[in-house]
DNA sequence: GTTCCTGCAAAATTTTTGCATCAGT
DNA sequence: ACTGATGCAAAAATTTTGCAGGAAC
């Protein structure tokens, strides 16, 4: 599970980053996670620790990390951005929200992924993500 | 292509909402439009005319338009919502995105739908709407 | 006439930037 | 040491809200 942050880590000083203080914390959180957080839930959890990061560097981070396609940002239509790390092995989710109570739940489909594949293939693009969001009301609020 | 302004005001007629004025412009732009625009666009767009509409009137009928699901709020990764007319029939397109001169084209795709149907249906939540979109590089920046 | 709608301005939220300082190589 | 990274604070960008006046029904 933490594979992905020393990978990063290495991706990272491999183009001539540096990689210490606040971008490695920020790394193996992101790391630790299984679904998006957004800037400000990172810079919360980081808070409270012994080592805290400023905001602008989590979003400065987070520039980073999406601009070299190691995470992707995420927006599930509540107007902030949220951020996820993004698997070598091409493994992805994508994300069910209930506009209700907020709540959002992964989910992974295989026929899905195959008609996106087919649709980026004609699509002219050279598509490097996608993202697919179900908008709706959950078991509970519906 | 004005069948959707005139069911819009008639609904929310239907629902005890007025109107004229300020809302009716905005959502006789929308339905000028086939593909999203943003509340900046749209204030943009209207400021000019004699028929100028406040920023905050703009947001609040979107608002108000996208809670009874006459449109969609659509986010493409730049961190601005877009909201495009929700067609009765039910029709409608998903985007693919540059993330290098950011342009935005619309593409449909009935396998795309269909699987996206069948994710639906065992999802547990009531799916009241969903967006996919696609990030890549053009074929003019690829 | 009553109630909702509108516009302006102010506020709140999210994200970006300037700059001096600090840390990694 | 050199250069890039960090944190703070200020700014920018987007969206929301308060309130007084105006319009729809």
């Amino acid at each position: 599970m933490s594979g992905w942050a020393d990978a990063t880590s290495a991706a990272l000083l491999a183009k001539g980053h540096r990689n210490g203080g606040a971008r490695r914390i920020v790394i193996d959180l992101l790391g630790e996670q299984n679904c998006c957080l957004s800037a400000q839930e990172i810079f919360d959890r980081l808070r409270d620790t012994d080592r805290p990061v400023g905001i602008a560097s989590v979003y400065r981070v987070l520039e980073l990390l999406t601009s070299e396609g190691l995470v992707q940002r995420i927006e599930l239509g509540s107007g902030i951005a949220r951020y996820e790390p993004v698997q070598r092995s091409g493994e992805h989710h994508h994300h069910l929200v209930c506009d209700s109570c907020g709540k959002v739940e992964a989910f992974e489909d295989p026929a899905l992924e195959r008609a996106l594949h087919r649709v980026e293939e004609g699509s002219g693009f050279a598509v490097a993500a996608h993202d697919v969001v179900l908008h709706g009301a959950c078991g509970s609020c519906r």
